[in-house]
DNA sequence: CTGAAAGCGCTAACAA
DNA sequence: TTGTTAGCGCTTTCAG
C-alpha cells in the first residue's frame, strides 16, 4: 500500500511552498499561471487529490449532507434519494445516509450521530423532529430541511407537495364521478402529509355537503392496509370509491379488492392514490393518483438547503409543490372532466 | 449559533487535561473512575460530542464506507441499502452514497471522489470496476467489495447470489413442468449476474439435451423489456415458458403478456423471475422466482468488508449465497415437485 | 503572487 | 493513571 500523497509532497516536487499547492486547488485563489502549471504537473504525476476531511477541519466545510430516511420500501423514497444525491453531487456535496427506525427515540440518536460528522446540512425525509432536537441543530449551526413532512418549528424549512390541494382535487373528482359512498383510507396519523391529505379531501366533500362514508387507517403498512380494506368492505353498504393516502397502500388495496374480495376496479369501486410511484403506471394497476413531483421537490430542497448553508441567518422556507391528479384507469372518469 | 464545544473546553471545566477527555471517549483507554465521572459531567453539561472528522484525521479511521449504486429503480437495491446501512450503523460506520450513471467514465470519477473522503472501505453495488481503478483503491489501502457482481480482479472481494445454481434450478423446474418451448429473457450483457444466470439456465437445458427456443435481451430496462417480449411472442410458435433474468423485467413481461397480448400466465405461458423483489409477491403477480437473500448477502458483505479493514493484508473473499426457488403462481408446478 | 506560521479538534506516544 | 508534546493534511492570515 503506497504512501498517502500529501500537498507537502507535491510542493516539494514542484519546488513551491505547500500553500501554493493549496491555492491551486482552491477555486478563487490567486496563483500565477507558471506556479499553477508546475503544481498541476507534480500533482498528477504523484496522483495527488486533496483530503476532504483535512480541508473540512480548517475550513469548516465538510461537503457532506446528512440524510435521514425511514421507509425505503415506499418506492417514492429511492427515487428521491437518487435525485437528491445527483443534485447534490452536482454541487459538490455528498450524502451521508442514516436510517431511522420509526421509533421516536431513535431519531434523536441518529441526528446526534449526524452532527458528529460535521455535516453542513441535514435533510429529514418522512420523519419529524422534536423541537428540542431542532434547536440542537440550530445551535450547531446546521440547517435542517424537512422533506415530505412539515412542521411549525422555528427555523426549520420544509418542502412538501401541496397535499391539501392535491387531495381536494381528488374529492372533487370523485364527487363529479357521482360516487355515492366515498371512503378514505388513511396513512399513519402522525404524519403531516397524511393529515393534510385527509383535510383536503374532507374539505372537498364538505363543500358539497357530503361526508366520508367510511374511514380506516392503514398506517402506511402493508398488512395493516389489507386488514383495513377488508374491514371497510365487509359491510352491507360498501364504498363505491376510496381515496387512499399513499400509492403503496392503494396498490395493495386494489389487489385485495380484486383478487380477494372479487370486486372490479373501477367497475364496483373507484380507487385513487397519492404519490405516483413507478408501479402505479404498471398495466396491472393503471392507478389514478396524485403525483408528487419528485424533481421539483428535490430541486427546491437543494436550493433551500444551499441557501441556508450560504446565508447562516436566512429565514426558514416552506414550500408546497403543486401535485397534479394523474388520470389512469382505476377510477371512473366523470363525463367531460378536464385536467 | 453557539460555539462549537471542543474537548479542550470540557477539559477546562472538568479540571483535567484535554487528553484525559479524549481517553474517556476512547473505548479501550485507561481512565480512573473519578476522572471519567468529572469528564462525563462536564461533557454532558456542555453538550460535548467528539468530532468524527478530527478523530479521523489523526487515527486514520473515518468511520465511513462509500457506497456506489446505479439502479435504485430496481427494488432490490433500496432493500439492500437499507439493510446495509443498518448493519454498518450497528458497527459504528455510516454510508456515504455515490450515484453512478451507467456510463463507464462516470464510475472512475465517482470512485476518486469517494477516496477523497477518506472512506475506510467501498461497496460497489451492481457496477463493475476497471482493474486500473481497483489498483488505485489498493494503493490507497481502501478495501473494495463488489455486491451482486463479481469480477476476477486481484484483491477485490465479491458477494453475489449463487446465480448459476439458482438459474440451473429454474431450468430443471421448467423442464419438469413439461414445457416445450422454453425461452430466456436476458438482462444487460455486461453484468456478471446476467451471464451466470444465463449459463446456469442453459446448462440445465443442456443436461436434458434441450436448447433455448427463443432469446431476447431486455437490458434490465423497462421499455426495452416490453419490446423484447413483443418480439419474442410475435411468431408462430411462441414460447410456453420464459425465464426472465430479473424480477423488474419479469413483472413487466407478465403485464405485457396478459394485458397487451391477451395471454394467460401461467395458462399459456409460465414466467419465472430472479430477485424476489417485494412486488413479486403482490396478488396481481404472484411471481415464481429465485430469491436473492438480501440479509445473508448484506451480512457477508459487511463481514468481508470489516475483515479487510481490520486485516490490511487479508486475501479477497468471493461469496456466492444460496438462491432458492420460490414457488408462487406464475408458472405451472410439476406434479410432485418438491423443494 | 508567494512563503512562513499558526492552528482546526483530536489521538498517540512519551514521560512523569 | 495522567499530562505534555507532537503532529494528521489542509486553509488562512500575515509579511514580504
Amino acid at each position: 500500500m503506497a504512501e498517502k500523497v500529501t500537498a507537502q509532497m507535491v510542493a516539494e516536487r514542484a519546488g513551491v511552498s505547500q500553500s501554493a499547492v493549496s491555492r491551486v486547488f482552491t477555486p478563487g485563489a490567486s496563483v500565477s499561471a507558471r506556479t499553477e502549471k508546475k503544481v498541476r504537473e507534480a500533482a498528477s504525476a504523484l496522483g495527488y487529490r486533496p483530503n476532504v476531511l483535512a480541508r473540512a477541519m480548517v475550513s469548516g466545510r465538510s461537503r457532506m449532507i446528512g440524510l435521514v430516511v425511514a421507509y425505503l420500501e415506499n418506492q417514492f423514497y429511492p427515487e428521491v434519494l437518487e435525485k437528491l444525491s445527483n443534485a447534490l453531487q452536482a454541487e459538490g456535496y455528498h450524502i451521508l445516509v442514516f436510517m431511522a427506525s420509526q421509533e421516536a427515540g431513535t431519531l434523536d440518536t441518529v441526528v446526534e450521530e449526524i452532527l458528529d460528522y460535521q455535516v453542513e446540512g441535514i435533510v429529514l425525509a418522512s420523519v419529524s423532529l422534536s423541537s428540542d432536537l431542532a434547536s440542537r441543530c440550530q445551535a450547531a449551526g446546521v440547517p435542517v430541511v424537512l422533506f415530505n413532512r412539515s412542521q411549525d418549528i422555528d427555523g426549520i424549512s420544509a418542502v412538501t407537495s401541496d397535499n391539501f390541494t392535491g387531495a381536494f382535487q381528488v374529492g372533487q373528482f370523485l364527487l363529479a364521478g357521482e360516487h355515492e359512498r366515498i371512503a378514505y383510507l388513511a396513512g399513519w396519523e402522525g404524519a403531516s402529509t397524511q393529515r393534510d391529505r385527509q383535510r383536503g379531501f374532507v374539505a372537498a366533500l364538505d363543500v358539497a355537503g357530503r361526508r366520508l362514508h367510511a374511514w380506516e387507517d392503514g398506517r402506511f403498512e402493508p398488512s395493516r392496509t389489507a386488514d383495513a380494506v377488508r374491514i371497510m368492505f365487509d359491510r352491507s353498504s360498501r364504498p363505491d370509491a376510496v381515496f387512499v393516502a399513499g400509492d403503496q397502500m392503494a396498490l395493495i388495496a386494489m389487489d385485495v379488492l380484486r383478487h380477494e374480495l372479487g370486486l372490479s376496479v373501477p367497475g364496483d369501486v373507484s380507487v385513487v392514490g397519492f404519490d405516483d410511484v413507478p408501479a402505479a403506471s404498471w398495466l396491472s394497476y393503471r392507478l389514478t393518483t396524485v403525483r408528487q413531483q419528485a424533481d421539483l421537490m428535490v430541486a427546491r430542497c437543494v436550493s433551500t438547503l444551499l441557501r441556508a448553508i450560504e446565508t447562516p441567518g436566512a429565514a426558514p422556507e416552506r414550500h408546497a409543490i403543486e401535485a397534479p391528479l394523474i388520470l389512469r384507469a382505476s377510477a371512473r372518469i366523470p363525463q367531460g372532466w378536464t385536467q
